[in-house]
DNA sequence: CCGGTAAGTGGACTATAGTCCAGATGTGCC
DNA sequence: GGCACATCTGGACTATAGTCCACTTACCGG
């Protein structure tokens, strides 16, 4: 989505360097301990930075959880760019919506803490990050009969929200949770 | 919903006067600034109490932003379970969800910014707090024939989260978000 | 190799939510 | 009235996110 106009101008080596520690030492912590209760200054204090630097990198917490999940989430948007049908294009749009409520489910779930602190640490941050945005313009192409789709795929999106997945998965379950996102967003693509 | 089980073991007087105090000062603040801005030191300081005092009445900011939607939310309610049909009993579900939608929304939006505050401060708290429960609660009983109530009441109330509203309102306007909601509900209360 | 300079660094600083507890105070009972 | 005691109070304290800026350092052209 976000081209870039100006060539990145170029990383200094000693900020690669800080920015990989970081990456590194944030992937530890949250693997051994729970994201929520990392604090940032652990990180840097792990990484052996300053927290000066690590929040010049990477702007604030939700900022840094982007970042771990960067790796993830570009696979996922080449898989619905130019990867083979039902994610990718070519398949009906019913159908491609779906393979999409599935893909994205099994991100989520799978790092359900991470991808919460990237859409909470700051107000709003989930309708900022350019992903969100990448998700709704891909969801309005595929309801191409709905009276509104832009108000549809930001409904859908309400329902894959970290932190609404996050209340309900103790209380319902992944199954129950996809069965019902899956038809919920079948119905939505097939209006009447 | 949540039955008072010993009777309140009354309050005393100094704190029944702080309340009041806290709250006057609270809603005063809130109206004259942003009230993301409000700090809770200067409510205490606006009330004339120490911090100590407002954090035992309320908890936490979400405590505090709760206590004032409360007549509000309660008059809801009530409706919902007392009143004249359409929004109270009596109407056939589908009407009786979208009354309740069109309730909802004019009381969220009225005081967005205050309700988003009772759902954001602390995490998960929208989840936890009573209110969501009652209209979960409500919102099941309204879709006899889903294949999953549950679920589906989830997924409605995602749409109608003070952080997602916050977000999409200035986007699309007031009057697209009803009308997507209304279309939405109303083809989740009647599955094909 | 060297000097100029833009980029990067780190830790002191601020702002804020929320905790804690020693001491003050209202209430019920005699 | 006054005693006993549960409740309440306020402000000092902690934890944490995020800002700021004087200093350092990598890089580039000469």
């Amino acid at each position: 989505m976000e081209l870039l106009r100006t060539p990145p101008p170029k990383e200094r080596s000693d900020a690669a360097r800080n920015r990989a520690a970081i990456l590194d030492a944030a992937a530890r912590l949250f693997a051994e301990h729970d994201v929520e209760s990392v604090s940032m200054d652990q990180v840097a204090e792990a990484a052996g930075v300053g927290k000066g630097t690590l929040f010049r990198r990477f702007g604030d917490k939700s900022g840094l959880a982007v970042a771990l999940l960067d790796a993830r989430e570009r696979a996922l948007q080449e898989a619905i760019l130019s990867g083979p049908p039902l994610l990718g294009p070519g398949a009906p749009e019913a159908e491609r919506l779906l393979a999409f409520a599935d893909a994205y489910l099994d991100y989520a779930l799978e790092h359900l803490p991470l991808v919460r602190m990237s859409e909470t640490a700051s107000v709003g941050a989930r309708y900022r990050i350019g992903a969100y945005r990448f998700w709704h313009r891909h969801i309005t192409i595929l309801l191409p009969g709905s009276p509104d789709a832009d108000y549809t795929a930001h409904a859908l999106l309400a329902q894959v929200d970290a932190e609404h997945l996050s209340a309900i998965v103790p209380e319902l379950g992944e199954e129950r949770i996809r069965a019902g996102i899956r038809r919920l967003w079948s119905d939505a693509a097939d209006p009447r």
